[in-house]
DNA sequence: ACACCATTTCCGGAATATGGAATTCTTTCT
DNA sequence: AGAAAGAATTCCATATTCCGGAAATGGTGT
């Protein structure tokens, strides 16, 4: 994973993630940095994806994404945006409820959820979401809903990479601590949590895909002094009430020509 | 271009353009048909796809996008949404003059205006535009537009590259006449068109990046028989203004951390 | 005009890609 | 169930491509 990828696919396809998600323009020698590979291969890998249009030179000696990249990435986004399907319910919940609601999906890659559309509660105390940002899945309540439904050997994975927790290094629950939760998401449909020390809470509910494998989950986050047991079970009632409609619509998997018809 | 790539860099990037535009989910064999490349090399290309998580695997053969690929397909959308951006703009120009708005951006790779968005005129008689269509660029107005402001060069690229008009195969206008043309646009600022014959009309001003470069253009197309002269005036300054709105939000270049401030 | 730094080209050795053929696995048909 | 058909996967000898240090080139600042 660190390890300095080998061989020319596997180092363009390095460094389309990294150009993904670098800076808006750069360098070669910067790049070649960043990508942690010899300078005269990245040039060579950059000459061809700018053949392929991937990435563009501007003035001078900046590179920047090409339009190519640009098309596929929206071709690929408008046919499956899971996102864009989950920001009215995510509305929705915050209308309801006042608190933060956000989407994660879980990336393979990383072995984490990634937030993919938040809308941030009005209060003015609130935990600080980006969109973007990583979530660990041992802790909290948005990891375990999806963790629960992860095949055995992939959260075994996970585990085995993550040891101290995002807040402040606290340990990672047992397995048999985690068992637990799981038990509970897979016959209740959400994951709670509750961590007074921190003021933390958070209600998640599992997403997936059409061959019912999991996709991610809707979560809200709060407070834990703000978030009452009578709330707790609102909140979870409408997340699995929106986690499920937006499974539904993850399942019908949209014909090429219809992509108008998603707007 | 329909020569088969040569090399596995060439041959992946590839591979990532037909995934993108190809159907949810494929097979090996269907799949090396498409791409033109021989099992076993796909085979292998593929896999290190599958590893790097830009494609998964479905139940049994099939093959479909991956998460990674959703991943960053979306993070490079959300850092450059032209399309997101233009889309209050082409409302407003529908709800001012009730005919067909879209934006149009210039791919390099295909030499053609690709359909970034579009927002379709109330009227139940109209012509039919779709998301992602491609249109060239010697005819029309949109296609002048973006034209007019290319490297002389790429100008001749295309040129040759278009022989027969995309309507009833109507042959390419001369050097001259589009000369003329694309003096008209440089000067005013927008391209306008009408072709009686299929009762077809449409005006187009141009999109620049933050080096003013050409990106494409916003238009407006209608049937020549309900479109006014004067109210064509009104369409180009519309259309003028609402490109230069564009053009300035498209040169900000968001900084890596803004990703929440351009919802 | 000069010096400096980043980019681009070069090239021989080494590693990797290539693709036809053999093998294994799935699906379908009887 | 069993067998045939079709698809996917693995194998392997060959040769093509990649690799990356070093040299050449080009651009920028003083």
């Amino acid at each position: 994973m660190t390890a300095p990828p080998s061989g020319s696919g596997e180092r363009l396809l390095h460094m389309i993630q990294l150009i993904a998600s670098g800076p808006d323009t750069f360098t070669l020698g910067e790049f070649a940095e960043r990508a942690q590979l010899p300078l005269s291969s990245v040039h060579r890998l950059l000459k061809t994806l700018e053949r392929a249009g991937f990435v563009e030179r501007g003035s001078g000696l900046s590179y920047r994404r090409g339009r190519e990249l640009h098309r596929i990435a929206s071709q690929i986004v408008s046919r499956f945006d899971l996102a864009r399907s989950a920001l009215p319910l995510l509305q929705d919940l915050v209308d309801r409820f006042h608190e933060t609601a956000l989407l994660c999906v879980y990336s393979p890659v990383s072995r984490r959820a990634v937030v993919a559309e938040v809308v941030i509660t009005p209060h003015p105390l609130r935990f600080n979401v980006e969109k973007g940002q990583e979530i660990a899945l041992p802790w909290g309540s948005m990891g375990p809903a999806v963790l629960a439904f992860l095949p055995k050997s992939e959260i075994e994975m996970v585990l085995r990479t993550e040891h101290a927790g995002p807040l402040t290094g606290m340990p990672r629950p047992t397995r048999d601590e985690l068992e637990v939760e799981f038990e509970h998401v897979r016959q209740h449909g959400f994951a709670s949590y509750r961590e007074p020390k921190f003021d933390a809470a958070g209600v998640a509910a599992p997403v997936f895909n059409g061959e019912n494998e999991i996709l991610g989950c809707l979560g809200v986050i709060t407070l834990s002094s703000r978030f009452s047991l009578t709330m707790e079970q609102e909140v979870a009632a409408a997340l699995r009430a929106a986690a499920e409609d937006l499974s539904q619509q993850a399942a019908v998997s949209p014909s090429p020509g219809a992509m108008l018809s998603r707007n």
